[in-house]
DNA sequence: ATCTATTGCGTTACCGGTAACTTTAGCTCT
DNA sequence: AGAGCTAAAGTTACCGGTAACGCAATAGAT
């Protein structure tokens, strides 16, 4: 314990290697199993590492540039709602797997909180990137573009991506759902959303819901977009809004499960019966909605695969092997009991 | 566009510099607005930065040792529950409005897996950690106290933390909730929870709820502990496990709030009254509780305060402002509607 | 006119690893 | 015994910034 310990009280190589009395070079050898030295130096080696409790600093060797880091850059708007969340996890699950670190970073929805993150994540030499979202600055692009890293878009497909997309196509799961409410008899509908200011995911499930709803003689004739959180509290008081107006709308679509549970619970204390007297429908297929008695129509969206396969063909893309630079992880339509089926016309 | 890009192609200083017709010396303290240049000097070299799109090597300015780095290592045990990614929310968002990142890393409510992370995320010289959790490997501490960078740990308070700790006392969570239900007038309970290796919060909630218990006359006469998560379905099935043993329990303790609403279902839907024949307690206040009918008796947490405050004195540590070393965030019980108050006795 | 400050900028060395090269020791084979 | 080879090391230079120091030119003071 008489070692004399550097600057920042951290051993470093040189050190471990002045102990074992051998040079720097032997011992980074026998760290990285490079082979070149004899097992007696290794056991030293090893040995002194041990003692002195010595962590590499791979700072210097990514610094070096003689290796990629094993930073990835992962910006997520928030994770309050739910679903980010779950694809979060499947991103830093997979990534860990493969030995790759996340760095997180929340953009609350806004390309400004997007680029600054952008380029502070970018002076740091990730390895790649995963972004949320198709939509970014001019500036992020650019950045982008310099960087010569891989970057996945997730979320919302890109079928022309920056680099590779992974998601689902939020257009279609707003059409094939107003397609089937339009199936089972709806014709006027109300949709309680929030508002962005990018142009997002469900912005787009909401232009192919009504394209669907239009295309077959119906219309969306009330959009309430709330400035707040996409959860559960603004669903109910959107749905009282909504109602509060002149409407005569016989369904609402919801922005997700969150808002559609508020506007479920609206009805159910104001003593409109769902769906007797309002269809109610959401999209993501939260847990919740497995468990109450009402199961929620809804749209089941892989979250935690989407996750994953960012990071799969990010990683896979890393190796030098070929990747799919497109994947669409598919949606599933969930019936439910929250809208009249056609028996029930 | 004549420029030679570097090996790894991106633009250094040095090459900044060369285009400005300066050392690198005076782009580096032009760029840190360090002084020492003058307008000319400065506006030739800011005009070349932005042509050549230069961006700075973060690796190499800590590397060097001058700074220490910006990135905060936060292990988390997973974000498919809801309040973990509340306060991974709260952690991020203060870190990001005083220019540090988050470097995530879950856990999944393993040693193993924690120190494994520790380990690799040290390798990066962060400038501190936040874990969660009071409980860590014999491997762990030794890298932690050897590392002498500020750690916080959160969530289950620590009177006597590594360094610093944040969060809230969930024995003390467990006790009042328990003496809360004994003086419902309740004697026979029920727990729903699942379990985990290590001695972690939702152990020491059922140590002070059975506590109060017992010191209350009254027994915690059947535990479960399922290996599965801490949700909804685990706590529809555990629920029903717990009935269907040889049981005279009149209420039921959950781990979180995601399980009692999985067991109010389960009552919902079997005929049994809530809180008429049986009583519910969660943990949590999960969003979802202030909006469904029955208003869930649960225990009110500041998730994303824990996060805020986390960040918040672990920059004061990096700033070398003196800080409060151990913040009790402090909880709030919420006695709802799904168990019997005094009143219905 | 000479002597100090100050300003503006350049030079050198270094952080902790690793690639590329060189050296040394040990061994085999003619 | 010396040439030729190989295994096991050591040496040097470098990555991209910045601290520390040096130094010339100018400004102000005496």
């Amino acid at each position: 314990m008489t070692e004399k310990p550097s600057k920042n009280n951290k051993v470093s190589l040189a050190e471990v290697a002045r102990a074992a009395g051998v040079s720097k070079m032997t011992a980074s050898r026998v760290l990285r199993s490079e082979g070149g030295y004899s097992e007696k130096t290794r056991e030293k080696v090893m040995a002194k590492i041990d003692q002195l409790g010595y962590l590499p600093n791979r700072l210097a060797t990514v610094f070096a540039g003689d290796q990629t880091s094993t930073f990835v850059g992962v910006s997520i708007p928030d994770l309050g709602n739910e679903v980010f969340a779950q694809v979060l996890e499947g991103i830093d699950q997979k990534l860990g797997s493969f030995g790759y670190q996340t760095v997180l970073g929340l953009t609350q929805h806004t390309h400004e909180q997007e680029e600054t993150w952008i380029r502070t994540v970018l002076s740091w030499q990730p390895a790649g990137l995963i972004l949320t979202g198709r939509s970014h600055s001019a500036r992020s692009l650019e950045m982008l573009r310099n960087a010569g890293i891989p970057v996945v878009e997730i979320w919302d497909l890109n079928s022309s991506p920056l680099d590779m997309s992974v998601g689902i196509n939020h257009f279609d799961c707003g059409f094939d759902m107003g397609r089937y409410l339009v199936g089972c008899g709806y014709r006027q509908f109300g949709y309680v959303g929030t508002s962005h200011n990018a142009a997002n995911a469900a912005t787009a499930r909401l232009d192919g819901f009504t394209k669907a709803v239009e295309d077959g003689g119906g219309k969306v004739q009330r959009q309430l977009c709330l400035h707040d959180t996409a959860s559960f509290y603004p669903g109910y008081y959107g749905t009282e809004q909504l109602l509060a107006g002149d409407t005569q709308a016989e369904c609402i679509f919801f922005q997700n499960d969150s808002m559609a549970f508020g506007g479920l619970q609206y009805c159910a204390r104001n003593g409109i019966s769902v769906p007797g007297e309002m269809g109610i429908a959401g999209w993501g297929d939260l847990p919740v909605a497995s468990v109450l008695g009402t199961r929620l129509t809804s749209v089941r969206v892989p979250h935690l695969k989407i996750g994953q396969k960012a990071a799969e063909i990010l990683v896979g893309r890393l190796s030098g092997e070929p990747v799919q630079t497109v994947f669409d992880a598919g949606f599933h339509l969930i019936p439910g009991s929250t809208v009249r089926n056609i028996e029930t016309l």
